[in-house]
DNA sequence: CAGCGATCATAAACGCCGTTTATGACATCT
DNA sequence: AGATGTCATAAACGGCGTTTATGATCGCTG
């Protein structure tokens, strides 16, 4: 028996229907299924009655479902315990790639001069791992690239850069000063399948501004991985204004795009967080956002 | 986080040292201070400081320790619910091959007819399975064959048979009214990995009456395994005598064994199991095992 | 009655992660 | 110096929990 399991069966008896259950849980409904099944063979128990409209406790379910929304809670419990010792001491700030640029760092140095007891501990994803990070307490606060989903947290918009195009050195669009959208549409563009579909699409700008498709290259899970692709001219990529500074390659040039929708990043934190250490550090990066 | 995670650091608590805590929880030390790690790196925090001697809990590893133990005392509550309604109605009894040949059998039909409500599932393991399915709460009642870890379980040892040696029909020492194991030791001997080594010493009457070790054969994992290659002359296996009755193949040959000693077959239930499903079925085991 | 949509179940494929054995680093004791 | 005990790390491996695809069943609607 593992949290896990009962972490599934107390969200399925809230929902009272699996493919929902599944996806409050960020897991497909096959395999959350197979997990109660598997969870019902283990304590020989039906803890579930099914049903085409969705799914019933039975009776002796019911008492089980109890039990296990307590002992989810008591696990709560610990997390929350290892929390409140470690937000004494220690910050964790999740970011992806370049983050919020400047203002990521501004900051963390601001705050560590505010609490110089306390250490502020970077914690980088890969695309789109941030958001699921905190969702998942890995982070206290992150900087969330939008689109993303804040389900449950809090959050509040404190940077906007506009985008621009990787390109390796000597490609034909290298001297520009500028490139539309749909001047890329014949390049292979580098792409994830780490992050949601619409995140994704958002950062191609799919559908383009003329209806159609972005050319799809090489999958990458990361920022090194997708600008070593683009600088041996495998394919092109999007990214933030700041990844221009931060990823300063010599074999590689950033084009600004003229009319792609600039990058949003929001600060956030879990909704129930009342830490003073992430109410201090929400306080810093508002300050440094409003210059 | 999960509940394995929480039950190694209470256990690791409780002694005080990894590798006892190891054995405890039947898993290696490598394992058991990777998991260590790993949940300190998720939680945050260090849980216990390392000594040459052991490990210590720091201060604040003594809070997150404390809730610990309560979420898994809370997933023994949800077990303990869950136990509770299904022996009501089932009652879920473990073994290996033939168990304790026709005492299991009886015992099963007996306990039927005094509990006509009670639904009596037989569990099958592969070599040496039965033990940590009891320990893990898979079955209530198990027919376990000695020598087994039988640590935190009453058992009672209910059945003893003879052992045999199965040989391909046309073998050499098939048509023997009984063999010595040392006639046996140019045979290769079937054996098994998933169970614990003493076991399969045990087994293979290994050290052999004269010193000597046996000369080893294919490994399997179940009766079914076995005997096929048996049957197809890879190699011999010694087996209780039940055996030769509940797998009476004609491509087969069970021979007595002279000098092996016999196996002993002891009923087993978990140490804190009060119910009366479970007692209920101990008394009818015992009065058969006395006629 | 047929078609459609919603629900849960099952199968096949896949990759991740938790385990194992082997080994190393370090401290302590004789 | 050698032996012993402890925890940490590495490499290898396999089991299991996930995904996508699909099927079965039921209820509703035209």
């Amino acid at each position: 028996m593992e949290l896990r399991q009962l972490r599934y069966v107390t969200v399925i008896a809230e929902h009272g229907n699996l493919g929902r259950a599944a996806n409050a849980l960020y897991v497909s409904q096959p395999a959350l299924s197979y997990a109660l099944k598997r969870f019902e063979a283990e304590i020989g128990l039906r803890v579930f009655d099914r049903n085409p409209s969705g799914v019933v406790p039975t009776e002796a379910g019911r008492e089980v479902l109890a039990a296990a929304a307590e002992a989810v809670a008591a696990a709560e419990r610990v997390a929350a315990v290892a929390d409140r010792h470690r937000l004494g001491q220690v910050l964790r700030v999740g970011f992806e790639a370049s983050g919020a640029g400047e203002l990521t760092t501004r900051a963390r140095a601001e705050f560590a001069r505010r609490h110089p007891d306390v250490r502020v501990v970077p914690r980088r994803f890969d695309w789109g791992g941030e958001g699921p990070a905190l969702r998942e307490g890995q982070v206290d606060v992150a900087f969330v690239w939008l689109p993303a989903d804040l389900t449950r947290c809090r959050s509040v918009v404190v940077h906007s850069e506009p985008r621009v195009v990787g390109l390796p050195v000597g490609h034909r669009l290298a001297s520009r000063e500028g490139v539309s959208v749909v001047e890329t549409n014949s390049e292979p563009l580098m792409w994830t399948d780490k992050a949601p579909r619409d995140w994704v699409d958002w950062w191609a700008v799919n559908p383009r501004p003329d209806g159609s498709e972005p050319l799809w290259g090489p999958q990458n899970d990361n920022v090194e991985e997708m600008l070593e692709q683009v600088a041996e001219g495998a394919a092109i990529c999007f990214a933030p204004q700041s990844m221009a500074a931060y990823y300063a390659r010599p074999d590689l040039v950033w084009v600004p795009l003229t009319d792609a929708e600039p990058l949003r990043v929001a600060l956030a934190w879990r909704g129930f967080d009342d830490s003073p250490l992430v109410r201090g550090f929400v306080e810093v990066v508002r300050e440094l956002a409003e210059r």
